[in-house]
DNA sequence: ACAATAATAGGACGATTATCCAATCCGGTA
DNA sequence: TACCGGATTGGATAATCGTCCTATTATTGT
């Protein structure tokens, strides 16, 4: 038989374990940090033997690239599963306050994933921190477009890396005190805002 | 001759050599974060023999601790110079934002040398991310007073939270940005925020 | 000047790190 | 059935990590 249509077939073997990879790694980078996580952590994670995780990805830094891949792909679809839901600008906005909300546990015990990314490589590792931002820019452009159309012009790139700021800056206190209420508190001035633009 | 008193002795060598390693430290924790820098790193950059510093410090923790703590006091002093300087509650705030802008540079590079480490040690190190959450609480309690001297009363934490949240997303956009326009915009709205208090 | 203490010097420790490699296995194709 | 390439197994690598010793040398208070 001829290998299926790749999009519509079930995985293979090796499609499968690698896609198990990416899966423990983005859980472990998330909990652990990208430097706290280490390759035996990953093997042991994703139950492989030591070698076989060669076979998959040659480096650790490999990996991060498709964690963070894995990570655009799921937001993407994400923002496109809000379009389809909300007509209203306001509203597809509010359903990113909504994710913020709806994610409170995780993110008060370990930070927003998208931001202490970014933050860890931002110290040294300048080369990953660029592919890492590219996950702050499908968030940038998304609320941006929102901005645009609700009449913004010039400001909407502005207002949408404000809106970032604002929630990047409620995920670090929240998850620097542990504090749901505070970050519920914080994120319903956030629709007040949104609502008066 | 009777030791000197220790607050305004000169310091002797072996408090110099400690202090040198407690800045080193503090300036290889900010730019490659805890885990980021190795013992190697502040032997070296203190000039040391690797067995000496174990003779101030017995684990990296222990410097750790000793660079949170230099924080707060250089920090503290910092926050005991503006109540010096303004009267006003909202000019000692508005110090608070200069402190902001007057580190462009270092933020955009680096992040928030307060938050950057919270988040970090928030993701595996609880122990002692207690300890850096000692920077925040020193930063809330000041500016609740500063709300309180405003008139506000049970909302005074809140507000100081907030612009403490604030101040934390600006620093996270402007850093993965690399964007000193950003922080000076961010802050600027900021300042209108707090003459609206 | 002397005894006690502090500081320096330099090597060594086991554990862990990311990375790599050869040998074996297995499933689908010819 | 024979075969071939991807997948698995399990160990080995050199480097680096934090930590710890033991001498030897400075510095200190008396």
């Amino acid at each position: 038989m001829a290998r299926q249509d790749k999009s519509t077939a079930a995985l293979s073997k090796g499609e499968q374990t690698r896609a198990g990879i990416v899966d423990c790694a983005k859980r472990l980078f998330y909990e652990h940090g990208y430097d706290g996580t280490s390759f035996t952590d990953i093997v042991e994670a994703s139950g492989l033997y030591r070698g076989n995780i060669y076979h998959y990805f040659k480096t650790k830094d490999d990996i991060l690239q498709a964690v963070i891949d894995q990570h655009l792909a799921e937001f993407g679809a994400l923002l496109e599963m809000w379009e389809q839901q909300h007509k209203e600008p306001k509203a597809r906005l509010l359903a990113f306050l909504n994710m913020i909300t709806g994610r409170k546990l995780e993110l008060v015990q370990y930070g927003c994933p998208i931001g202490s990314l970014n933050t860890e490589l931002g110290k040294d590792r300048r080369d990953l921190q660029e592919a890492a931002r590219a996950l702050f820019d499908l968030f940038r452009d998304w609320l941006a477009a929102r901005f645009t159309e609700l009449g913004h012009g010039d400001d909407a790139e502005s207002l949408a890396l404000h809106l970032l700021g604002r929630a990047q800056g409620i995920a670090v206190i929240a998850h620097v005190y542990h504090d749901q209420k505070l970050l519920k508190r914080e994120t319903a001035q956030l629709q007040s805002w949104i609502e008066a633009q």
